[in-house]
DNA sequence: AATCCCAACAACCGCGTCTCA
DNA sequence: ATGAGACGCGGTTGTTGGGAT
């Protein structure tokens, strides 16, 4: 049994919209609103539609400030890097482009950047794969890697090691501030509350007037910090100490790296063997800060896709940087993928989650071909 | 000129989530 | 607590226009 068809199909009409309609549409939400009951709305403004194709029609052609077509470098930056890192959530992909809407996004991306950026790749891959193929770790040619990742996850795969290879180390993204995806003003709301209530200086994410920490002291900041090198980490990329949590109202632990170049480290950030929790300053230290300092994780990138031994055995709740390195959890033919546990939940308050899990000592790709330029 | 092919874009559909009675 | 209705998202399909044959 299905569910109830949300109208009468046989009474609506369906296709393009007339000019007529869309005079229509517009003029009755600039009057009247939505009445936040799109089903209705039809009705009272006398179109023969679906409910559901008003609301399209409004959210991504008619209503204002809307941009069509026309996508900047920049613009196609931004939706790489996020759908690299968070996968094919376009409504939070559009939320950090204003004017684009999701479904253009979409669009975009499926017939032109997806193509553009791995258009040449596939061809290659398809080429060494039927000519080679991967092989296990007893010599024997196997292919079932690529045919076991989903094209999602190949694809944001792919496109990962074209940027890592693009950008050393991944500067484009990582040491552009104008590049990241912007805090929800409910964000910055709750940030700031945090701060207060540990009545600590307000450090934002948004300022950088923070004081450098001092190499091998644990330090406990309201927020990720940038190190000496001013980096700073993108919202979505902090993540809150796991064990300290509810404790310390989801703030944030830093230690800096021995050269000082990077400060950031929490809980549940991607820890090598050598880190230790001090309980009693409730800082994890770590002499070579992993979890988002880029240089570190290209070169456990690096290993990894180099089948040599993985660093560190991390736990479930750890996490490591980039999204874009999880998606499956199922090891079922002894290919193990990273689980993407961004809550769904959270995609329409603009807000995006990057903790992840990087748990296998298996084999991956070990393709870094790079083919085209962005 | 006719036909085919394909890229680009608009719109539809199904389903998960949310809201509210 | 529960269920119905509405909303929002992402995948898919349909349409159109331009270029190639």
């Amino acid at each position: 049994m299905g569910r109830a068809p949300c109208c009468d199909k046989a009474n609506v009409k369906k296709g393009p919209w007339s000019p007529e309609e869309d005079a229509k549409l517009k003029g009755y939400i600039e009057q009247y609103g939505t009445g936040s009951n799109w089903i209705a709305l039809p009705q009272k403004s006398g179109l023969k539609r679906c409910g559901k194709s008003c609301r399209l029609r409004w959210l991504n052609y008619l209503r204002p400030n809307i941009k069509h077509g026309g996508f900047s470098e920049e613009e196609d930056n931004i939706i790489c890097s996020l759908y690299i890192s968070i996968g094919s959530r376009w409504s939070v992909i559009a939320a950090q482009l204003p004017g684009r809407t999701d479904n253009d996004i979409k669009n975009y991306w499926n017939t032109r950047l997806k193509k553009k950026l791995l258009g040449r790749r596939k061809e290659s891959n398809m080429n060494r794969f039927s000519t080679m193929g991967a092989k296990d770790a007893n010599g024997i040619e196997d292919n079932s890697y690529s045919q076991s990742l989903s094209s999602s996850a190949l694809e944001r795969l792919q496109l990962h090691m074209q940027l890592q290879t693009l950008q050393k180390p991944l500067s484009n993204f990582y040491n552009n501030p104008a590049l990241w995806p912007k805090l929800h003003p409910l964000q910055e709301k709750m940030i700031r509350s945090l701060q207060y209530s540990l009545n600590e200086n307000p450090s934002p994410l948004w300022q950088h007037d923070f004081p450098s920490p001092q190499p091998g002291q644990g330090q406990k900041v309201n927020f990720c910090e940038p190190g000496a090198t001013g980096a700073i980490i993108p919202e979505g990329f902090a993540k809150i100490s796991n064990t300290k949590a509810n404790e310390l109202d989801n703030s944030l632990h830093f230690t800096p790296s021995s050269d000082n170049s990077m400060a950031f480290v929490t809980g549940n950030n991607l820890m090598d063997s050598s880190s230790t929790y001090d309980p009693k300053a409730d800082v994890m230290e770590q002499p070579n800060v992993l979890g988002v300092e880029v240089s570190a994780f290209q070169s456990e990138l690096d290993d990894f896709l180099n089948n040599k031994t993985m660093v560190f055995v991390p736990q479930e709740d750890q996490v490591a940087g980039f999204d874009c390195l999880r998606e499956i959890n199922s090891s079922k033919d002894g290919v193990i993928w990273w689980s993407n546990d961004f809550d769904r939940k959270s995609s329409t308050s603009n807000s995006w989650d990057s903790t992840s899990v990087l748990q296998t000592d298996q084999p991956m790709f070990q393709d870094y071909e790079l083919c085209y330029n962005l």
